[in-house]
DNA sequence: ACGCAATGCGTGGCAGACTAAGCATCAGTA
DNA sequence: TACTGATGCTTAGTCTGCCACGCATTGCGT
């Protein structure tokens, strides 16, 4: 019934994004139009949310709708998905930080990624 | 009520593919493993199918998920990459940090944000 | 201590996705 | 004239995606 594997797994991703992001499921439900105990029920991988529903989650979480369609077991295989823009891209065009906050979070993001390349990736969490 | 437009849309879509193959409904159904039965109602546009059951035409059909998704509308017009996309969005999506080394440059950027000034714009909250 | 807003979760119920079984029609065959 | 067999369609029913509402808990302000 219920538990589906590709749910809970899809339920995982969600709620992983969802706490990257720093916002509540009310919130989330607010930004998406999805109702708050859906997406209550679908982390905790009691449902399979529908594409339309995975397309609005995608575009709350400015995201692209391959990366989610993916995730929930979709799309068997993405051959030509395009690379999510560069952060430093999006660091260099932001508004709110002046040059020295840009290359001081340049860095830190440049750093990370020098050190996770030495270490495998673990699927700790 | 059934006739949704989209759904409609699709429904010639998916007719007009099965002609150009040749092969009646219940072929159809015995090869993406849908009932002949649905795939009538889908045809006469009486319901959009879900995601699933695309892939599974798609799959009968030899042709890509995404043409697919496309067709029925769920592919809304997001070609590829987001034009302006957030820092936070852009760190979320990123493929080679961890969740950990994320939400620590998130916390970086935010407490640059704050120190920096106000409160402008942030779609999620 | 009291309220009060926000959080995550459970319940009831409606609508829609989906199927199994059967109806009606047409083509060919004897 | 039947008898097949294939086609598209309809109907009855089940399952589940999804929402409105409400509950219990936690945290913060007074």
């Amino acid at each position: 019934m219920g538990t589906d594997e590709a749910a809970r797994a899809f339920g995982d991703f969600l709620q992983s994004q969802r706490r990257l992001a720093n916002i509540s499921q009310r919130q989330l439900a607010r930004a998406s139009g999805v109702s708050d105990s859906y997406l209550s029920q679908v982390e905790r991988g009691l449902y399979r949310p529908s594409a339309d529903v995975l397309k609005a989650l995608a575009h709350a979480f400015e995201m692209p709708i391959s990366t989610m369609f993916a995730q929930s077991g979709l799309m068997d295989a993405a051959p030509e998905a395009a690379p999510s823009p560069s952060i430093e891209a999006a660091i260099r065009n932001d508004t709110q930080l002046n040059a020295e906050q840009k290359s001081a979070l340049l860095g830190v993001y440049k750093a990370f990624v020098a050190e996770s390349r030495g270490e495998p990736h673990t699927p700790l969490d």
